[in-house]
DNA sequence: AATAAATATATATTTAAACATATATTGTTA
DNA sequence: TAACAATATATGTTTAAATATATATTTATT
């Protein structure tokens, strides 16, 4: 599930706006955004473009979800972050090994969970 | 205007399957997965939901504006918290794979310094 | 070239967000 | 507390994606 409701809300409060004032901007009624706002609809995606361009973010920050940096091992973050700035060639090549790790690791974890279901 | 179209596309190609069999996994029909991909139609969130799912990125993911594909595989932070529970040996191969690339790298940096400076 | 597989297009129906408008509820402050 | 602003809810209509189904067209494969 997204946030994109709170993710909103929040953008909405940080900038000292009220509903109406959103819903004026982006040409939808204060009760429709106030009904996404409240997670009763899901947005479409030309409405979320437009509040994302009155909010300044991209549409993926709207629908980002609060990803926790908690709980993270941090030093390996930083080395992953670094593969970035590899080569295209060698970045696509480590990104591959590391997802047939991965696949490899899902398959496992998905073969034991058949198993003792 | 973002490139969901193609992202997914990209994606799909890169995972080798057919239009059919992701219409047939994400349960819609072949004909609207076609025009979502062709962008004759934006898609819902929930469609666009099913499809992250099935390609194991995140929605952010396939609205976001460049992409490129390998990367977008599984979100940064995911493959690091997944990389953490690997097998220990299979772990410390990986880590020393990437330390291999990136002092390669770093070694490669600090030439270009010394030669500009 | 012929057959099959993959992709694109077509049409009628259904569904849910958006629209328009009004009103009810909650929150704030004079 | 009265008055006002902000938010939530309600209802009928409109719009476009999704559905179901069928078929046409493009792209491989034998």
């Amino acid at each position: 599930m997204t946030n994109i409701a709170s993710n909103i809300k929040q953008l909405r409060k940080f900038k000292k706006l009220s509903q109406k004032e959103v819903a004026l901007s982006i040409d939808i009624a204060q009760g429709q955004y106030s009904r996404i706002e409240s997670g009763k609809v899901v947005p479409t995606i030309p409405t979320l473009e437009k509040i994302a361009k009155l909010f300044e973010v991209s549409l993926s920050d709207l629908v980002k979800e609060n990803t926790d940096t908690e709980n993270v091992n941090v030093p390996l973050l930083e080395k992953v972050k670094l593969i970035d700035q590899l080569e295209q060639e060698e970045k696509s090549a480590l990104l591959k090994i590391i997802d047939i790790a991965l696949s490899k690791k899902k398959f496992k974890d998905n073969l034991s969970n058949l198993l003792t279901a």
